[in-house]
Formats: structure tokens, sequence, C-alpha cells
DNA sequence: CTTGTGTCCTGTAGGC
DNA sequence: TGCCTACAGGACACAA
């Protein structure tokens, strides 16, 4: 659930309750939440250090530590972090990081498939070669025209399958992929390299302008979502989609008497209105 | 290398 | 109401 936007909101209103505080104790209640090293591991040498800055990469949240190490996160489909007083109790919480001023960042996830890794700064061990693979982020000035270009030329694959490749444009899920597609007017079943010049410029800009909408709305949080930001606070993109999770409906592009259809593509649902997008 | 499929794990919506 | 099945926004292993 939690794509580009929803971490980047994440990391902005958790970096001001963790920076600064040193983390005392760890406890793991499942510990194959744990990606990196062993359970047993991580809950020895992740305490003593201190949070001295929170980034991003993809869906990757990024706990800078001090002495070079690194915490990351990756929430997948269900995750979320909060940071509540000592005694709470947080529901699907899977581990429990003890913060020096009394309060506890807690990593609930309640289908069990996101992970925390406890690193090395970029060194980056087997279970986290997604990230050393990862592509540029679309919201950064390095990726446009020129390299979606290079990416999807000669691909057959659907462009839409292409989207959600961490290696080619990362941070990219299903919501914010059939949205771009919607902007780019751009059908999601397309072979890759078969789209034009025009579509590829503006499926550069959708995607670019589609991750920082999200972002201002602080992500999105469907009623079947289980993503909050850290204070408990909820996103507001969903009231501005134009086709996910909209079959059926009139589309909202003015003048156009489409309705919102369904398919699936490459295991996923995709959603696309069959009078804009070619 | 590219593409498509299955799997991880759990909770929940919707059909009967 | 209660049971059962299908599906969920991600990522990766694996087969063809």
């Amino acid at each position: 659930m939690p794509e580009l936007p929803e971490v980047e909101t994440i990391r902005r209103e958790l970096e001001p309750l963790l920076a600064g505080r040193r983390i005392a104790g760890v406890s793991i209640g499942r510990p194959d939440i744990v990606g990196f090293p062993s359970a047993r591991e991580f809950a020895r040498q992740v305490p003593g250090h201190s949070i001295v800055e929170l980034r991003r990469r993809g869906k990757y949240l990024i706990i800078g530590l001090d002495r070079g190490r690194e915490l990351i996160v990756h929430l997948r489909l269900s995750g979320h972090l909060e940071v509540v007083p000592g005694a709470k109790k947080v529901e699907y919480e899977r581990v429990r990081f003890d913060l020096s001023d009394g309060q506890v960042l807690a990593f609930a996830e309640p289908r069990v498939l996101g992970r925390v890794y406890f690193v090395e700064t970029s060194r980056y061990p087997n279970t986290l070669t997604g990230m050393v693979k990862m592509g540029p982020e679309p919201i950064h000035p390095g990726f446009g025209y020129d390299y979606l270009s290079d990416s999807l030329r000669g691909r057959k694959a659907p462009v839409k399958s292409l989207l959600l490749d961490q290696k080619v444009c990362c941070g990219i899920g299903n919501i914010y992929s059939d949205e771009a597609l919607f902007r780019a007017r751009v059908r999601p079943s397309r072979p890759a390299g078969r789209l034009s010049t025009a579509e590829v410029k503006r499926l550069a800009a959708a995607l670019r302008d589609v991750l920082n909408d999200g972002i201002k709305w602080c992500g999105t949080t469907m009623t079947d979502s289980r993503y909050q930001r850290p204070n408990g606070g909820v996103g507001s993109f969903q009231n501005h989609l134009a086709v996910f999770d909209r079959e059926g409906e009139a589309c909202r592009r003015r003048g156009c008497r489409g309705r919102i259809k369904r398919v699936r593509i490459g295991n996923r649902s995709s959603h696309f209105c069959p009078s804009c997008q070619k």
C-alpha cells in the first residue's frame, strides 16, 4: 500500500519525532520481520545507536544512525510506523524500539510481509539487492523523457508492468501507476516499446506530477487501507483519484462520457478510462 | 535478458 | 448469522 508519496509523508512526519533520540532497547514479536542480520543479532546490535536523520529511497524508509549504520524499513502492503508513549499497546506490533525519551517506535505489520534491516551505510546484504538495483527517483531532475524512453525501448511487456518494476522507476505502485497512465492518456496494456515520443514525454511528466500531488495530499488512504501517518492521521489523495478503485464510475474529465474499466495486467488490477486512454 | 506466474502471510469483504 | 473463497496497494524466486 505505501508507495513513494506515503513513505515520503511518513519520513517527513517521523523525522522530528525520532531525530536526536537514542534507541535504548529492541523487542521482536515476529523474528521473520527482521531481514538482516538475524533477529538475535538485530536485537543485540541496534540498542545504543542514536538516530541522526531520516531518508527515503523508493519505498524504503532509511533511518540514519550514528557510527555509520542504518535501520531500513520496508512497509510492503500493510505495515505502518507509530510513535507512542511507552505504555501503549499497538495492534499488530511486530518490532518495538524503546527510545531514550520514553516514547516507543512501533513497527506494526498485520500481514508480516514488511521487513526491517540493520546495515552498514551503503553496504547492503543479499536480502536488500532491491536497494542496489533500484532505478532513479521519478521526482528527481534526472528522470525525464530521455531516461524513460531508453528504459521502455524494445520492451514488449505492458507499460503498466514496467512502471511497477522498481528497477525502471522506483516508488511507483498500483495506485500511482494507474493515475499516471490516465494523466498521460495511455492505456496500461500498451506494449511499452510502442509508445510514441509524445506519449513517453507525457508519461514522464505525469509520473513526476502525480507523485508530487500524492505528497502534497499526504498520501492515499483507502477504506480497506491500513496506511496511516505516524500521528494516526490519514492521507487525502483518495479524494483526487481519477481512475484507481473507480470501476464503473464516470470519468471525471470534463465532457467525457466514459466509464472507468478494470482489467488484470500481470496479476494486478488496472483501472483506466477507455475513452481518454489510447 | 525478458516475461509471466506463483508464493510469502494475514485480514477482510462479499457471496451463498 | 456464519462459513468459505477470493483478493489486497509489494517484491522476489523461478520457469519458459
